[in-house]
DNA sequence: GGTTCCCTTGACCAAATGGTCAAACCTTGA
DNA sequence: TCAAGGTTTGACCATTTGGTCAAGGGAACC
């Protein structure tokens, strides 16, 4: 018997598991993203999966690999946006163009944009490590071109890290208080996306736009 | 024995109730801020508040009443700052000085903000009402306030909901996101407060200051 | 000093939860 | 068609959890 090395591994191998893991990994952002980690249940997640909690075990060895499996999963696609933010670009509408790629990933993927504040606010128990890895350096080395920007006149002087934090802020806050959004606004669909999108491109154009001269 | 009417209500009557009931409030603070409501124990609460489980429950009647208390107690000083905001006042003044009471409390309150914050990511089950309510209520007042200055010239042209957002992610950011806030930066204390200050009163003060003349 | 509340707790309970396992059921390729 | 491996599940388990209860320990007022 020994360690059962036939358990289904990250890569699906069949059509089920494909599937089955992509069933799964849909449901668990469901209720991870609206419960948080220790707020959720396997019975919860199954259900919505639509699978016996065995079989969901048999996918994944526990409540924490699901979650792990989302987290890794997110954390590919949660930094792309500002990765294109490229140094050779106009510097105000590069940055306002970033503004806009996160403010649609709001819209888009509100469950990922809450699941990853979840995990945030609650002491990013799980991604501490990517935080003051990946992420850091990234930021880093983007505060970096913005820093260069600066010197260079094409944009007026900011503090480059708390810029990107309030860019973070404020377009994630669409997806993150959405409820509370809706229950001030009472849009229809996603209406007020369109002027939030306005509003913050006025709000980031003034700031970052060197005087004239 | 019938119902149990001397059950202590919400207000306090003895000395020891006072201690305890402020003793178990704080404690809750701490993990419901930190673990969401369904990731929170009374255990957790209770061993961090000092008493045994069946002790706490002499003083709040079960697991959400306690929350609800806490969610209570909030509501009440978290409206605050906005209220403050007078139309009589020096409009962009006015409204800089609401960005940094807010800047503030995320600094002084963060378990607080914490608190809402879980809330509301986790959809609001508990205070869907008052968002509805009091909140909308007074959002829309200070929105025909900003209005009014608009209309007056001094202020320049912008969405008043939107700018409330802008203010409220902004600020409570470093509340909510502190860790990935640190992650990043890895102040000394709270050093990086002075930062945000300068750049959200530039951020705000460039958005808002009307065309010179 | 005694009585009357107030306060505290150990022991307990039913339900929920993460996880296991052996047995049965399907697919698939030869 | 049949074997081999992949898939599914009912039954089960230990632990955790919110909550109860009766009994004992205190403070305070008479």
């Amino acid at each position: 018997m020994g360690i059962n090395r036939d358990t289904p591994g990250r890569k699906p191998r069949t059509r089920i598991q494909k599937k089955n893991t992509e069933a799964i990994l849909d449901a668990a952002l469901d209720v991870f993203s609206q419960y948080g980690f220790r707020g959720s249940t396997l019975d919860q997640i199954a259900k919505a999966a639509g699978l016996s909690k065995p079989n969901l075990l048999y996918y994944f060895p526990s409540k924490v690999a699901i979650h792990r499996a989302l987290i890794d999963e997110l954390m590919q696609n949660w930094l792309d946006p500002l990765r294109k933010m490229q140094a050779d670009g106009e510097p105000v509408e590069e940055i306002l163009a970033y503004v806009l790629r996160k403010l649609e990933m709001a819209r888009e993927f509100p469950r990922e944009s809450r699941l990853f504040a979840n995990e945030i606010v609650q002491g990013a128990p799980n991604i501490m490590d990517k935080i003051e890895g990946e992420l850091k350096t990234l930021v880093e080395e983007k505060a970096a071109v913005i820093n260069g920007w600066i010197a260079s006149g094409a944009l007026a002087p900011v503090d480059p890290y708390h810029l990107i934090f309030s860019i973070w802020s404020t377009t994630q806050h669409y997806a993150d208080f959405d409820v509370q959004v809706r229950g001030i606004l009472k849009p229809e669909g996603d209406a007020h996306f369109k002027d939030a999108e306005a509003y913050l491109d006025t709000l980031f154009r003034r700031m970052l736009t060197p005087p004239a001269g």
